[in-house]
RNA sequence: GCGCGCGUAGCUCAGUGGAUAGAGCAUCUGACUUCGGAUCAGAGGGCCAGGGGUUCAAAUCCUCUCGCGCGCACCA
């Protein structure tokens, strides 16, 4: 980012008015794919038209009226490119100083700074266990934390849990049906889930089960002192269960308000609807009419509330108790309808503030050929799998490197690293075939393998046994192979992506980001001895400036980093 | 039917207007008697689903078609 602006600044000084006004010069300016071209071009194609000129000619006029200082080495016009060659100690000094001044900030901007950001995520049903189902939403909505924090933004982190509705009376009609206290006490989430997948079952064959748990629920939200009783129980015994899980991946909430939150709340939503005119009686049921939209339900014929009213009424607590900047709904993309119903509804009340609000949608989990479904048991746990994730690191361990201390510990590091960065590598809206070769491969493309290079670094530095000097007193000269040089304009590239993660909401970015350096760094570690080369001094430098870089990236994405493995 | 999303190497995916379309896995061939082989170097493998259009330039934008997934009123 640092050079791509002074490129930037170059080019817009030497061209004329007319061309600058249709052009972003901040964003043209690109890197080449070969560094023999040059290490950042500005391709001049685009402004032939506004000019008539060809764009060579463009691109030679420009390079002509640049008096090019002390930092660029050349220009050179190739085609309708005019390239530039940063003059190379300058490059490396620059970067590195750069990354030391900074630490963990290198990579960070200050864009968040006195704006508050809400991201909703995880919010898991409650009486259901943790299935892999729930992570895209955990991980995603953590590491957009991370990032939005790392920009300077307030975050405030909502597990919005589904605490409330028609689900509750599910799980009370199976347990006045099948329950039994006893399994209960024992082992609750077992017993609650086993009641869950019940239900689901008998209610195919038997489909007065669903008017009962709508009835249930009824009179839950009526207050009946019983009910509550066990809602309560419940809703604690799974609290008790997420937080375990939660405490695993390293990930905390600010606020745990789920939708029972806005039970209270929902009648002012209910009388703004009806003072504006636009609650319409549609067979029973309130709705609100859309345009371009099918109807969105308010009310159920039976007078009890829904998901779209409790999110009514989240969206405006939310605005009046945060005033955010910017709110984000982690939820997959089957709600999209839903969100897009939610945030229209809210635009005819007038909240011109609805703008502001986001749907963060992703992709969905498949298990085989099916989408997982907790209701027809078709699940895998996600503590199975951040289990079999530990204990696969751990037999790695104990194979390749038997004398590690805290064994246990860094197996825990590297297999949730591997399980979070397996759901946050690609682009969000992908749909994801879980499949256990896959997630739990610890080579190639994997937290691993950036785990790794990360603790092989280390261990260079250990090995080395020499500080790491300020840059001040290196001579950033001496580094000029060509890995090295890769090295640092990878490095120098990080802040960018940092900044489209946040752009786009998108993680993946930095993940892939991270495989990238740490291939670059490897490939500079193959080819060149650091300990006792007579650049020592330079090597160690950037080793230690690649070791902040991929912390700071894996930081970004709820990943640890560790010093040994 | 309507809406949203996806379609790139055998498989899993990057790349979303620029220079010769890239990784990982899998397959094959290799790697320093000194820094960790969870690594690295190399090889093979592509009508970027298909047609039409816009542009100096299209995997990328528009449009149509096909295939797959998801959603479309009292679940969340």
């Amino acid at each position: 980012m640092m050079f791509r602006q002074r490129i930037a600044g170059l080019v817009q000084e030497a061209l004329p008015e007319e061309a600058i006004r249709h052009i972003d010069i901040g964003t043209i300016i690109e890197i080449p794919a070969d560094p023999k071209l040059g290490d950042y071009a500005f391709p001049a194609f685009s402004l032939a038209r506004v000019l008539k000129k060809a764009p060579q000619r463009i691109a030679q006029e420009v390079a002509d009226s640049i008096t090019p200082p002390p930092w660029v080495e050349r220009m050179e016009v190739v085609g309708g490119y005019l390239n530039f060659f940063i003059e190379k100690s300058f490059m490396v000094r620059e970067v590195l100083q750069r990354i030391q001044d900074e630490g963990e900030a290198y990579g960070s901007s200050q864009t968040g700074q006195g704006r508050t950001v809400v991201i909703d995520f995880s919010s898991p049903n409650i009486a259901k266990p943790v299935a892999v189902g729930l992570i895209r939403t955990t991980v995603l909505g953590h590491s957009l934390y991370r990032i939005f924090a790392h920009q300077g933004y307030h975050v405030e982190r909502v597990n919005h849990l589904g605490d409330w509705g028609t689900q509750c009376g599910k799980w009370i009609v199976a347990y006045e049906l099948w329950g039994d206290e006893e399994r209960l006490k024992a082992d609750p989430i077992k017993e609650l889930f086993q009641l869950y997948v019940r239900f689901h079952q008998e209610a195919e064959t038997q489909p007065e089960l669903d008017d009962r748990a709508r009835e249930a629920f009824r009179r839950l939200e009526q207050g009946d002192p019983e009910l509550l009783a066990l809602w309560r129980r419940f809703r604690e015994l799974s609290i008790k269960e997420f937080e375990r899980v939660y405490a695993r991946l390293g990930i905390e909430f600010d606020s745990y308000a789920g939708e029972a939150f806005y039970e209270d709340k929902m009648p002012r939503v209910l009388e703004i609807l009806t003072e504006k005119g636009l609650l319409k009686d549609s067979e029973g049921a309130a709705i609100v009419e859309l345009e371009d939209l099918p109807p969105c339900l308010i009310k159920k014929s039976d007078g009890s509330t829904l998901y779209a009213t409790r999110d009514l009424a989240a969206a405006l607590y939310r605005w009046e108790h945060y005033r955010p900047s910017l709110v984000l709904y982690v939820v997959g993309a089957p709600q999209q309808l839903h969100f897009k119903q939610v945030f229209a509804v809210l635009r005819l009340m007038g909240m011109d503030w609805v703008d502001r609000y986001e749907h963060i949608a992703f992709g969905t989990i498949r298990l085989g050929d099916e989408a997982m479904s907790t209701r027809r048991g078709n699940v895998v746990f996600l503590e199975d799998l951040l289990d079999e994730a530990t204990g696969r690191a751990r037999a790695i361990i104990d194979e390749r490197n038997p004398g590690l201390a805290d064994k246990d510990e860094v197996a825990e590091m590297v297999g949730i690293g591997a399980v979070l960065f397996y759901f946050l590598m690609f682009n969000r809206m992908k749909d994801i075939s879980f499949d256990w070769a896959a997630a739990l491969n610890y080579e190639g493309d994997s937290g691993p393998y950036v785990q790794y290079t990360y603790a092989r670094a280390g261990s260079v530095l250990r090995r080395a046994d020499a500080e790491v000097l300020p840059v001040a007193e290196l001579n950033t000269g001496a580094l000029t192979e060509p890995e090295e040089l890769a090295l640092v304009k990878e490095l120098a590239r990080f802040g960018s992506v940092v900044a489209s993660a946040e752009a786009g909401r998108e993680p993946s970015a930095i993940a892939r980001y991270l495989l990238e350096l740490c291939r670059v760094f490897n490939g500079f570690y193959h080819a060149h001895r650091i300990v006792g080369s007579d650049v020592m001094a330079e090597r160690l430098a950037l080793l230690d400036a690649t070791r902040t870089v991929i912390r700071n990236g894996l930081y970004l994405l709820g990943i640890r980093a560790p010093e040994e493995m």
